[in-house]
RNA sequence: GCGCCCGUAGCUCAACGGACAGAGCAACGGACUUCGGAUCCGUAGGUUGGAGGUUCGAAUCCUCUCGGGCGCACCA
C-alpha cells in the first residue's frame, strides 16, 4: 500500500534527526498551519527536539536553530516547492501548487482491511413510533457506517430488537387489558399504528402511575408470559402466537417493526440484520456465554450471601475478584450502592447485561452458536434485510448470507448506558483476549433534549420542578417528544413551498422529490454537525432552517457547481484539459493574492481524504460535518469571486473550471457519506 | 457518597497540547444589470466558569473549586 504523502515526509525528518543528532523519534507532529503564509503543513518539530536534546545532553538548545540545522540537510523533496522556518521552532512546507493540481498526492491513506465490522445502531424499542432523539442515535450510526466503507472496510448493520423487554410488554398490557382488544383487533387496527401505541404506551405509563400494584400483577406477567414462550423447554418452543397475550406482542413488535423501517427509510437508513431477543433466549446464547464467563477463573461469582444472594454477578474491575462480597452488603443503606452487576437473577432468568455480552460474543464469532434467519425485506435495487427466526427456514427459502462473526464491532448507544456497557466490554476484553479493545467500542452520544417551550408547543404538561429547567430529555416513555415523521413530514413541507416558488416549471413529483431530498439534508446535518458529547437542546427554528450551516447549504454549493457544468457544456466554449496545459503557467496562475485564493480551495477540497479519516478513527462524524462546511464556504466564496464562464482567457478558464469540478465532487463525495443527496436544483 | 459528560461571543456550537480562539443564528450596514441571492462582504461582540500547577507553549493535560446534565436496579 502506497504510504501517504504526509507519511513521507515525516520518515524524511526522522531519517535527518536521526543522523544529525543521532537521535530515533517515534514520531513527529504535523499540522495544517493556521494561515497560508505559514506554507500547507507545518511540523513543531525544533520544539520536540530540544527537548530530547536537551534531556539527553543536559544543554540546553534553541527550538528554531534546531529547525534551521534540519531544514539545510532536507535537501528537496519532491511535491515541495520550499521549507521554511518559522516562528520559534516551526519547519513549515510550502507544496508545489501545480504539480500538486495536476496529480494530487495523497495525504491520507485508507486503512483498508478486509476484516468485518459489524455496527450496531437504531435498536429502538419495538413498542411505539421513533422520535428524534432515535433518529440520532440512526442517523450518527448510519454515517458511521458509511464513513467506514468509505474508508474501505466491510461493514455489516444490525439492528437489535428487544422484543421480550418490559416496554413490549406494556403495549401489550395497554391492549390486552385496558382496551381489551383481541390480537386480530390489534393486527388490523388502521392508521398509523406507531402513533396508536405511542399514546397507548403512555396511557399505561400514567396508568401504572396510579394503580403501582397493577404493574406488579399484569405487565409483569406480560413480560415473563413472554419470556416463557421463547424460553426452549422439553417440549421445545411454543408457537407465540398460539397464545393471545404472546400474540398479541408478536403483532406489535412486527407492526412497529415494519414503521420504524419505512421511517428510517426516508432517511436514507438501511439495515443487513434485526437480531432479535428473543431468538438469544430461544437459541440459548445466554447458557453458553455464562459457561465461557465462568471458565474465567473470578470473572463471575454465584454469590451465597448479602443482598445479591443466589444472583451471578459479575465484580465491578474496582473490587478484587476473589474477595467474598463485601459482608456489610446485607445492610446497605439507601446512599451506598453495590458496584457489581448482576447477569442472572436468582430465579436463574437473565439480565439485558448477560443477554448483551452473549450477543456481543457472537457477533466477534467466539460464541460457537448461530441464529436462524428469514429474509424480512428485499429492495428492488437488490438489498435485503434479514431477521433472527426461531425456527429453521423451510427448505427452498433463500440462503442468508453469513452474519456475525466480526472481526470488531462498534454499537450505537446512549451515554446513559455507560456504565452498563463498561461490563459488556470488560467481559468481552476478557473472553476474546483481544487486546485492542478499542476495536470493541460503545459509542457513546448524549441525548436530544426540549426546552420547556418547545414542550408546551407540543401542548405536554410538565411538573412545576420541570418547567423551571432549562432542558428535558426526550422520553418515550411520557410521550415527551417530537416524532420523527411528523418532523421529517414538517421539514419536506417547508421545502416543498420553496420549490414550488422556485421552480414552477418542474411537475408535482419532481418538485417533492427534491422537497424530499433538502428536508432529509437538513435533518441530517442538524444531527450530524454536534459532536456525539453535546447535549442538543432541539430548537424548531434552527432545526428547521435552510440557511447558514445547514444541510441545504451544503446542497445548494453542489448545485451551483453542476449548474455551471451544464451552462458550460450547452455553452459551446472551448474547452481544454487541465493536463494539457504548460505547468508553468498553472504555477503562475497559482501565485500572488489570487493564486492564493484559488490555491486554498484547492487544498482544502484535497484535504477531504484527511477529514475522512480523521472522523473515522475518532468515531465523530461531526468532524466531517465541520469540515464539509468549511469546504462549501470556501466553494461559495470563489463561486462569488470569479467568472467562470465569462472568463476570457482560456488558461485561466480551464483552470478555474478544474478548480470546481474537483471543489464540486468533494463536496458531493462527503454529503453521500453524511447520507445527503444532491438535488437536480434548488 | 461514587463514576462519566459538559461550562468558550447575546444564543447554538467548533478548535490533533501549537502560531493572532473560529463559525452559524440574532443585530446593524453593504454586494456587479446574477455561471440562480437557500449566496457573498463588512461592523459589533471573548480575562475560554474560577483558582493553582505541568510545559518552550494550555480552551485543551493534572489538582482543587463552583455550576449544569446523566448514571450507579434481581428495568432495558
Amino acid at each position: 500500500m502506497p504510504s501517504s504523502f504526509i507519511q513521507t515526509l515525516k520518515s524524511l525528518i526522522l531519517d535527518r534527526v536521526h543522523t544529525l543528532f543521532d537521535l530515533k523519534l517515534e514520531d513527529v507532529a504535523v499540522e495544517i498551519p493556521p494561515r497560508p503564509n505559514f506554507g500547507d503543513l507545518a511540523f513543531p518539530v525544533g520544539f520536540e527536539l530540544a527537548k530530547r536534546l536537551r534531556e539527553s545532553t543536559g544543554q540546553k538548545q534553541n527550538p528554531r536553530a534546531l529547525a534551521e540545522q534540519l531544514r539545510t540537510v532536507l535537501g528537496h523533496p519532491p511535491g515541495i516547492s520550499k521549507v521554511e522556518v518559522a516562528g520559534p521552532g516551526y519547519l513549515n512546507f510550502f507544496l508545489d501548487r501545480a504539480d500538486f493540481l495536476l496529480t494530487p498526492l495523497p495525504l491520507a491513506t485508507p486503512s483498508a482491511t478486509d476484516e468485518k465490522a459489524i455496527v450496531e445502531h437504531t435498536s429502538i424499542n419495538p413498542n411505539k413510533a421513533a422520535h428524534l432523539g432515535h433518529l440520532r442515535n440512526a442517523v450518527l450510526g448510519d454515517t458511521l457506517v458509511r464513513l467506514l466503507r468509505a474508508s474501505g472496510a466491510r461493514v455489516e448493520v444490525h439492528n437489535y430488537i428487544d422484543n421480550t423487554g418490559v416496554q413490549v410488554a406494556d403495549v401489550v398490557f395497554g391492549f390486552y387489558w385496558l382496551e381489551k382488544k383481541s390480537k386480530t383487533e390489534v393486527q388490523n387496527l388502521p392508521g398509523r399504528f406507531d402513533y396508536y401505541c405511542w399514546d397507548l404506551y403512555t396511557r399505561v405509563g400514567d396508568y401504572f402511575r396510579q394503580n403501582p400494584e397493577e404493574r406488579l400483577r399484569r405487565s409483569v406477567s406480560v413480560l415473563r408470559e413472554i419470556e416463557e414462550r421463547y424460553r426452549p423447554s422439553v417440549t421445545g418452543l411454543v408457537n407465540p402466537l398460539d397464545n393471545e397475550i404472546t400474540g398479541i406482542a408478536e403483532v406489535v413488535v412486527n407492526r412497529i417493526i415494519d414503521c420504524h423501517l419505512k421511517t428510517m427509510a426516508r432517511l436514507g437508513i438501511r439495515y443487513d440484520l434485526l437480531p432479535r431477543e428473543s431468538e438469544i433466549l430461544s437459541g440459548r446464547f445466554w447458557e453458553r456465554a455464562k459457561e465461557l464467563l465462568q471458565e474465567k477463573h473470578g470473572l463471575v461469582v454465584r454469590e451465597t450471601e448479602g443482598r445479591n444472594q443466589g444472583c451471578l454477578v459479575m465484580r465491578a474491575e474496582s473490587e478484587p475478584r476473589d474477595a467474598p462480597a463485601k459482608a456489610d452488603k446485607t445492610s446497605d443503606s439507601d446512599e451506598e450502592y453495590d458496584q457489581d452487576k448482576i447477569l442472572e437473577r436468582s430465579d436463574g432468568t437473565v439480565t439485558y447485561t448477560g443477554k448483551d455480552i452473549a450477543y456481543h460474543l457472537w457477533k466477534l464469532g467466539k460464541l460457537g452458536k448461530d441464529f436462524c434467519y428469514a429474509q424480512l425485506t428485499k429492495d428492488p435495487d437488490g438489498q435485503q434485510t434479514w431477521i433472527t427466526s426461531s425456527i429453521q427456514p423451510p427448505p427452498g427459502s433463500p440462503s442468508p448470507p453469513s452474519f456475525g462473526g466480526g472481526a470488531y464491532y462498534l454499537s450505537v448507544i446512549g451515554s446513559e448506558q455507560s456504565y452498563l456497557q463498561k461490563f459488556v466490554k470488560q467481559a468481552l476484553v476478557e473472553l476474546t483476549h483481544d487486546p485492542s479493545d478499542a476495536r470493541i467500542a460503545h459509542i457513546a452520544y448524549e441525548k436530544v433534549a426540549l426546552t420547556p417551550a418547545a414542550i408546551a408547543e407540543l401542548g405536554i404538561e410538565l411538573s412545576e420542578e420541570e418547567a423551571g429547567r432549562q432542558r428535558i430529555g426526550m422520553s418515550g416513555r411520557r410521550g415527551l417528544g417530537i416524532k420523527a415523521d411528523d418532523l421529517i413530514d414538517r421539514l419536506e413541507a417547508c421545502a416543498f413551498e420553496e420549490v414550488a416558488t422556485r421552480h414552477p416549471e418542474l411537475d408535482d413529483a419532481r418538485q417533492r422529490l427534491i422537497a424530499h431530498q433538502i428536508g432529509v439534508a437538513a435533518l441530517r446535518y442538524f444531527l450530524l454537525k454536534f459532536s456525539r458529547t453535546t447535549v442538543i437542546v432541539f430548537d424548531f427554528k434552527e432545526a428547521l432552517s435552510f440557511d447558514g450551516e445547514t444541510g441545504p447549504y451544503l446542497q445548494y454549493s453542489v448545485v451551483r457547481a453542476n449548474s455551471v457544468l451544464e451552462k458550460l457544456a450547452a455553452s459551446g466554449l472551448e474547452q481544454l484539459e487541465l493536463a494539457s496545459l504548460p505547468s508553468e503557467q498553472i504555477a503562475s496562475l497559482l501565485t500572488g493574492d489570487d493564486g492564493d485564493e484559488l490555491w486554498g480551495l484547492i487544498y482544502l477540497g484535497a484535504r477531504l481524504d484527511l477529514a475522512i479519516e480523521e472522523a473515522s478513527a475518532n468515531l465523530e462524524p461531526a468532524i466531517l460535518a465541520k469540515f464539509t462546511y468549511q469546504l462549501a464556504q470556501r466553494f461559495n466564496l470563489f463561486y462569488h469571486h470569479y467568472r467562470i464562464l465569462s472568463e476570457p482567457d482560456i488558461a485561466r478558464r480551464t483552470l478555474l473550471i478544474g478548480i470546481l469540478k474537483t471543489a464540486g465532487n468533494g463536496l458531493a463525495r462527503a454529503l453521500e457519506i453524511m447520507g445527503i443527496e444532491v438535488p437536480e436544483c434548488m
